[in-house]
DNA sequence: GATGTAGATGCAATTGTTTGCAGTTACCAT
DNA sequence: ATGGTAACTGCAAACAATTGCATCTACATC
């Protein structure tokens, strides 16, 4: 099966992982995996759903979610926040962070290298062991920091009114 | 009205920054801010909005969604993921970031004096201004990381399997 | 290979959150 | 005080995620 000689490398560690935990190699969580590994960047549920469903038309969006779950858990996966929208990607080998623009959607790497003083004060101060493992941070490129940030805000939330007390308001 | 009394003192600061924003000063908006201001810790949408709904029946869930989701990306309200619900807190003018153990679900609180040199470094290295303002960490509290964390397993991501290749599936 | 069983899945229901739209209203101008 | 209107709410529907339970099955044992 040619899409397994492909993307093998890629998630053999964590199909191993799985294996040496004691759980189920099923091929529904093989396949989750499958996909994430020879896709690249971060991948919706939706999306991961999608495919899975390509090549096993019977598998029900449920197990999708507890597989992804289980492999949040066992830190197998990433679950990175993008604009209120779950996404996941694949955690390899060479542990990095993840920096998510939240204008943009996009995600730089960086090294656990910068979180190192961090952690320690932590540690030291507080007695309290964060989980910076796979941690990611929001904010702002450069490319969208560069931009008048023409922020639209969503009709959602409502727009600004136009100042003025509530002093007339009782309850 | 006695609430009022009580607790304007605690998100005036929030009122203020609404109006300052141009933003409506809607009862159900300060009803919110009230009971935040109120009531210690953080706060659940379902504790919210029942407390709300107390005082004014007639209020809608999505309302409260709403209101909370406002406040949020104004930053006058933290929202925290404890165990995969979304808790509210107000933020107050002495700031400071949040430790959330994953254990027993407790908050800490520490200084941003902390996040300075990473954040200098994301920016200096890579022209990412990160949203640390109101940032929380999770991981393990002293008190947990002593105990031997009979950490149980949720039922809902499955239990261990004993383990086995998965060779003889073909999909 | 056959058997047994605890883990995992599928299905349907439930819960949590968001969205579209018509009606209401906070607040500004006069 | 009155009128106007864009912002906001309530309602109902839609969407996203989780859960209970019966059935299926990965995998261990013989």
């Amino acid at each position: 099966m040619q899409l397994f000689a492909v993307t093998m490398n890629r998630h053999s560690t964590a199909v191993d992982a799985l294996r040496a935990g004691g759980y189920r190699l099923t091929p529904q969580r093989v396949m989750v995996l499958s996909i994430l590994a020879e896709r690249p960047g971060h991948l919706g549920v939706e999306e991961i759903f999608r495919e899975v469903h390509r090549l096993y038309p019977f598998v029900d969006v449920a197990t999708v979610y507890r597989t992804l779950q289980l492999l949040k858990r066992l830190h197998l996966v990433l679950e990175l926040d993008v604009g209120g929208h779950a996404r996941y990607e694949l955690v390899e080998a060479d542990r990095h962070h993840h920096m998510v623009c939240r204008v943009c959607g996009r995600t730089i790497d960086f090294s656990p290298r910068y979180l190192d003083q961090f952690r320690k004060s932590l540690v030291a101060e507080f007695g309290f062991a964060p989980d910076l493992e796979h941690f990611a941070v929001a904010g702002t490129c450069a490319d969208c920091a560069r931009k008048p940030a023409a922020a639209p805000r969503p009709a959602t939330a409502n727009a600004r009114p136009r100042g003025r007390s509530a002093d007339s308001w009782t309850p």
